[in-house]
DNA sequence: TTATAATCAGGTGTTTTTACGTGACTGTAT
DNA sequence: ATACAGTCACGTAAAAACACCTGATTATAA
């Protein structure tokens, strides 16, 4: 692989291998632009990371992985290596993904859907600046950071709870599983209904998909 | 644009267009393969082909796009163009997604993850052979076109009911707004849990969306 | 130390959901 | 005409879910 001295080195980590190796053309064509690392997951990423002895200059990751998702990848990459811009890349923009990505350290955060040549002028700014936003994540970033401590906190057991209960299982089946008393699931039971806003177990269940507390 | 006569023609059809672009520059860089065409989604991609004077051999579209989605598109283009090769293209590997791809006229089913080798493989013998299926669908195929007959069909009622199912609301008050005695919405719930296979107001909602017989 | 919060657990009673059986009324295909 | 599938409706009883209360324990901060 040969890369010039004044080249712009980009390291990709996404699970769609068709997108990833995709991208990786797309942005080699890009003037003074250079993949020089394409990793399928955040393990695969870190591991490559920890054998080469080019670092990259800026890492896209996406944020939906297998194996190590985007936000834990970010986390330790951005403790490991403080030096290296990180990029989420995503194909959702709902506020809580951005905030959860931006305070994982990365100093951009792109869409999926957005066009090459902005993707191209993002790279060229973060190098330059040290930051990117496109305008559509950008005018709502001042509304997302005032809000952020109106995040959603559930305790280990309540996040346990809640994929327990996101299931044909009855509450009485869940307790006996994380073995605790069924007046324990109960107080689980309502403390989320008020975190999440809901008035039943259906509404939970439907609003912890949609807040990506649990995968379908 | 310079198309060479001997080359293979590809449209493509995805409504990110990051992944989009992407694929057509990684396509171009295949051996004798030419993107003459980018559609963001269904509608863009037959207004497109409307006025164009080169048809593509082949087209790759994408399962999921705003506007006009996959099932829709591929539909109306196997009846309008029948000597145009369609693909699905997809990031999920459920079986009635495939089905319901397979069914609307395309020859061949490729999941986003598959490496850019195999499509370039995939799409010379789709050229040669009018079709080309992965080992990993493949090996289902047969199994999937047997139970097909064993679809799930909702009955006009059922399907509203189960919307309404898929929120805060109790029976008695998705009863209410139907119109109907809350013993009729019960035969619906019954019915419906039968059909889903699952034993609960939870899993049947969760199970609708993971059919995508809702949507969140 | 006292206060504060978080976690676990129990009690009581109501509402909702679920299971299962029955029958009437359509339309329509044989 | 008969048989069949689909829709709507009612009844009963048990199980599950929900609301609102209390108190014990533990850890952490003021």
């Amino acid at each position: 692989m040969e890369t010039n001295n004044q080249d712009l080195l980009i390291a990709l980590a996404d699970d769609q291998q068709l997108f990833l190796r995709s991208l990786a053309t797309l942005i080699d064509g890009f003037d003074g632009k250079k993949v020089i690392m394409e990793a399928l997951n955040g393990k695969d990423l870190l591991s490559q990371l920890e054998i080469t002895l080019l670092l990259p200059h800026i890492i896209l990751i996406d944020v939906n992985m297998p194996i190590m998702n985007g936000e834990e990848t970010a986390l330790l990459l951005s403790k490991k290596y403080p030096d290296i811009k990180l990029v989420a890349l995503s194909m959702k923009d709902d506020d809580r993904t951005i905030i959860k990505m931006i305070k994982a350290g990365c100093c951009s955060y792109l869409l999926k859907d957005i066009h090459p040549n902005e993707l191209d002028k993002a790279l060229t700014e973060i190098n330059n600046n040290g930051y990117y936003n496109s305008d559509t994540i950008n005018k709502n970033l001042r509304r997302l950071l005032c809000h952020d401590e109106a995040e959603l906190k559930l305790s280990a057991n309540e996040q346990l709870f809640l994929h327990h209960a996101c299931s044909d299982m009855t509450y009485k089946e869940i307790a006996s599983k994380m073995c605790l008393s069924e007046k324990t699931i109960d107080g689980y039971r309502e403390a989320i209904f008020v975190k999440l806003n809901v008035k039943s177990r259906v509404g939970m269940a439907l609003e912890a998909v949609r807040l990506q507390l649990i995968s379908l």
